[in-house]
DNA sequence: GTAGCTGCAAACTCTTTGCAACTCT
DNA sequence: AGAGTTGCAAAGAGTTTGCAGCTAC
């Protein structure tokens, strides 16, 4: 039983085999799928899956905090697993997604929230950028 | 004849009243209005728009980077007026948006991309927070 | 047994678009 | 005059939902 699978049983979710799969795609995705991305390689392990468990799935998955939803300004969903917290910085020419991790800037934010009078729920950083020419 | 109506003409729009209408409810937003807001408010000025133009004028002025686009994981898109550069923090209370700009921040984000081999083209910086007891 | 889950199809929301009429320049 | 712009209504994309049947617990 995977460590998704362990969770979901924790918060009483039932272990059908359609979210068996799902947890399966997610957990073995090293990108940052689509819900067609899910759907698709969901669909080859269990042809039978529909779209709408796949969306409702991940919908609870979400209210549960173990996926990150994200909206990268493409007018569609992507989601990953939410393990160590970090960002993303997106190839404007290729759609790549690098992760990143940075110290200073966790504590920056945390420092600036609370220089406006507020408690840090939640955040998003996206870097969008082009590579540089190897020097 | 408005800063952004100058902006308009210099870009080779032509200046129609509909146009007019909408420049000037972005002008004096204070807000960060929807695509919605900025119909709502131009009705009042020109009954007869429609909402089709509202969305292809504010894609146009997306386009020259004179309004900026945000997407605050509502499901729809918000704009605002491309003035000074500067960040969001959204009170999850009230839906309130505050704007916020950081020096250090900037320079940070500047420098990650950086050392990730990266040209830094655009980024997208949102905090999310509650309100802190006043001390 | 039954609360919860599923597939299907229809519905919904936000946004875009084809078209014929109109209007700035 | 003519390219660009508009309103309307229809279409599109992504997502959600009502329902009847099914399934894990």
């Amino acid at each position: 039983m995977s460590s998704l699978e362990q969770r979901c049983a924790k918060a009483g979710l039932k272990m059908t085999g359609q979210r068996r799969v799902i947890l399966k795609v997610l957990g073995e995705a090293s990108d940052h799928p689509s819900v067609e991305d899910v759907y698709d390689r969901a669909k080859e392990v269990d042809d039978s899956i529909s779209i709408a468990t796949v969306y409702r799935t991940l919908s609870l998955l979400d209210e549960l905090d173990m996926v990150i939803r994200h909206e990268f300004q493409e007018g569609y969903s992507r989601y990953e697993v939410n393990d160590e917290h970090h960002h993303h910085l997106i190839d404007l020419d290729t759609g790549k997604v690098v992760e990143f991790q940075n110290d200073e800037l966790e504590a920056l934010k945390e420092k600036i929230a609370r220089d406006l009078g507020y408690e840090l729920i939640d955040h998003r950083l996206e870097l969008y950028g082009k590579k540089l020419p190897k020097s």
